[in-house]
DNA sequence: CTGTTAGCGCATTCAG
DNA sequence: CTGAATGCGCTAACAG
């Protein structure tokens, strides 16, 4: 079996508490014994068993973090900003991918991450239930998705100033018929698009235009809905000539059912998407830009600083700032005649 | 605090023993007292400590999955898969995001899954000594990339035959000036891309079509290396009328470069990806398509069923199938006349 | 500065 | 079928 604290103690001529202080730098070691229980260590390729230290010490150096769809750029960027800040810190990530609504129940009922997490860093964003099971861990807590929640620090974007800049960029080009394609169906008390969808009908409602349901898609946050909610808007009566998609992802995907149905972005239709993917710009799509990474990285410290801090009061929400970004998919409307 | 198995069994008025065994389903409870003892520990709300659980049984429900970028689509998609695998069936994963150097160098010399997972699945290729020190782990080890290694289950593609068919395609549409976008400046002992431009060699020769090595550029798999290595390529004195990438990440950064050089494509140069990524139908880019999720999904399950049947010989190698994707960016050159 | 003594919470013998 | 003891490997409090 590989070694334990006792062997190196054996070995060093020493005692396994002394052992266990020189090897976390703890005080109280002389620089001498130190050294030598540090190369004894080395040379037995040991490491101690954090099983048995969590036990022993209460703290597990681990924090949970969990992830709607880690395949998703989105998430799979923060998770990877974040992962790097804990895993610099000196802690180990224990992954939780809970996009379906099956997983994502049994997570909330069983809660594998009692005694087993010093923290939760959670990308999806928990109803009430969730949220008090969250807190029952007695652990930081933070998200990077949604408004402010009592018991969690969040970092996240304006998504209302967010999506207004969007729309507000087609209302000045001269469009007045613009759809938007939503992420409606996502997650439960999944509050983004609900917010992007407010800013839309104030801007429309500001600019004097009529909102028209018909103009309104669900695109499931993904390419393929994205594409089946742009055949949808396409197929209304009288059809958007832009439109905004309130991720990327879906903005492809109307690029794409445009694309099949022979029409020309900007010309026939103006398209701006939300997120500013890694993609976006091989497409040219207008897009809101959001720090993806820097969300995940900043997350991960202000939990750090709460476990380094355990008194101070954590910060409760922290924005962080989105600009447009303009491409090729949006142009003025075609000035007048039959489309 | 937390209620504990004791707390359990005082409220049941049982013994921690039988609470241990009636919550694991062991045999030896009457289902009376099984009954209730569940009942009791849902309604006090008991999750056993998984420290302490591994501590006294030796395992600890957990897989450490080591991956390289969670945030590349490739990988989140191999790690998303693998996650919903092991969830299932009741296995934590412990994610170790090794990109840098730094961090890789750490965790292979720290090796901080030692004693705190049952078995480890690495989307990473393992160097000589790396993979030494997974064997001391004692545990199953599966990966996901790279040719068979000793001690190691391989679920994997065949990236010769992948890469055959791309280039062979471009061939048969009568190119003759092909270049090629690796990937080599990747990680270490990361062989894929010397499988696919041994393949590519061997096809032009195969052809009787002299090598250039002015055709060959490295994209470091990345969408930016893709377009800086296409740039190269159409520096060259005589540029290539087609090019394989060996990923589409990169093939979208030639289409990048090639939109910015208002060359059109396929008309001017045809562009051959790798993978089939989620949004490589968007830009209608040719690739070949590998099985991503699939191969997640595999591994995962090959690694269950290792710990199922520890005295099992596991499977050495496991090849998923590809296959090239037609679609827009593939065309016979030019007629002929000046470019 | 160092060693000794107790647990941390659970799974696993072994008795009964 | 059930309970009492024992120890997993480590850290923390207490002595010295």
């Amino acid at each position: 079996m590989t070694a334990s604290i006792n062997d190196v103690a054996r070995a060093a001529g020493v005692s396994a508490s002394t052992v266990s202080r020189a090897l976390r730098g703890r005080p109280g070691v002389s620089g001498e014994v130190r050294d030598r229980i540090v190369a004894v260590a080395a040379q037995l390729g040991y490491t101690a068993s954090r099983s048995a230290s969590s036990l022993a010490s209460g703290r597990t150096h681990t924090i949970g973090v969990l992830v709607p769809y880690v395949g998703r750029w989105f998430f799979g960027t923060v998770l990877d900003a974040a992962e790097k800040v804990f895993s610099a810190a000196g802690y180990d990530v224990l992954l939780y991918n809970l996009g379906s609504p099956e997983t994502r129940k049994r997570f909330f009922t069983r809660l594998p991450v009692r005694k087993r997490v010093d923290a939760v860093l959670s990308l999806l964003i928990p109803d009430d239930g969730e949220s008090a099971a969250l807190r029952s861990l007695g652990v930081p807590l933070t998200t990077t998705v949604g408004g402010p929640r009592p018991g969690f620090t969040v970092v996240g974007i304006d998504d209302r100033a967010g999506a207004e800049s969007a729309v507000r960029h087609l209302v000045n080009l001269g469009h007045r018929r613009i759809g938007m394609i939503s992420g409606a169906s996502g997650p439960l008390h999944w509050t983004t698009p609900i917010e992007r969808r407010n800013s839309y009908l104030d801007v429309l409602a500001d600019a004097g235009i009529e909102h028209d349901p018909a103009l309104e898609a669900d695109g499931d946050y993904t390419v393929e809905g994205g594409e089946r909610a742009m055949t949808e808007l396409l197929a209304a009566s009288r059809p958007p000539t832009a439109v905004f998609a309130q991720s990327d992802e879906m903005a492809m995907g109307a690029l794409r059912a445009l694309r099949r149905h022979r029409l020309k972005v900007p010309d026939d239709v103006s398209v701006v998407g939300f997120d500013d993917h890694e993609l976006a710009d091989v497409v040219g799509l207008t897009t809101v830009a959001q720090p993806v990474a820097e969300q995940g990285a900043e997350a991960a410290r202000l939990l750090l600083r709460q476990l380094d801090e355990p008194g101070a009061e954590p910060p409760g929400h922290v924005q962080m700032p989105i600009r447009l970004v303009l491409r090729e998919t949006t142009a003025p409307p075609r000035p007048r005649g039959p489309r």
